[in-house]
DNA sequence: TTAATATATCGTAATATTGCAATATAAATA
DNA sequence: TATTTATATTGCAATATTACGATATATTAA
């Protein structure tokens, strides 16, 4: 059978630029509760976390691997064997360019009162 | 037909914080790169909006619309009448609570260096 | 009122994401 | 080596998102 889209249902990944994408991809890996949850218990411990994150969350374990993989990919976190567990943190250079993407905003809405509508 | 589980595939909103749910329903608004290129163009012209914003994407007429909706609805950004368009612009509260969230954590960040991974 | 223009909604096809049980893998310890 | 512990992968069921044609709606202009 032929269908007359071939690419329904799949983000146009090649009509933005790369930066587009990027910061698209970093603000998608943060689009889920249990995503800032882990952020958020990483930046409260305020170490590198080995092993526990999976008893923080309401969510079976191969479910957080599945997070954690999906922060790690967007280069949000970063992990290393440590022992018998993963040490876990938050990846810098990651938060660099969304950061980065947000001071833009506030700055051109400092400059601007743009609130017309 | 009974499943086993009454919830796959949806997401456990009812596991995690009110906060934690905002962030992420802001995050996910900016996970679309059509998304980041509105908000990117509304930046750039540094005005309102009224109606010109199909024209500058790769997309067609009624997925704009659809992507405009999430922006709106995720409070990103606001749009009102203006004539025979609707005029587009920053949200500026909308901004202030995601805002927050990456300055705490390169508040955490610059104070402490936890890169031991 | 009618035609033109701009935007929204509906319907639908396709892909993507979410979640977890079962299982595999990898490292530490007995 | 065998067992335990921690994490990853696989497979699958279900929901969510993406995209667009067709159509509806709403405002302006003729």
């Amino acid at each position: 059978m032929q269908y007359k889209y071939n690419t329904m249902g799949a983000t146009k990944t090649d009509s933005f630029t790369d930066k587009q994408n990027e910061l698209a991809i970093l603000a998608k890996a943060l689009g889920h509760p249990a995503r800032i949850a882990i952020i958020e218990y990483l930046l409260k411990v305020d170490s590198c976390i080995c092993g526990d994150i999976v008893n923080e969350l309401p969510l079976a374990q191969p479910t957080v691997s599945q997070h954690l993989k999906e922060l790690k990919n967007a280069g949000i976190i970063k992990g290393n064997f440590e022992g018998n567990s993963i040490c876990y943190c938050i990846n810098e250079p990651g938060f660099e360019q969304i950061k980065g993407f947000f001071q833009d905003i506030t700055k051109h809405l400092d400059k601007k009162k743009n609130d017309c509508c």
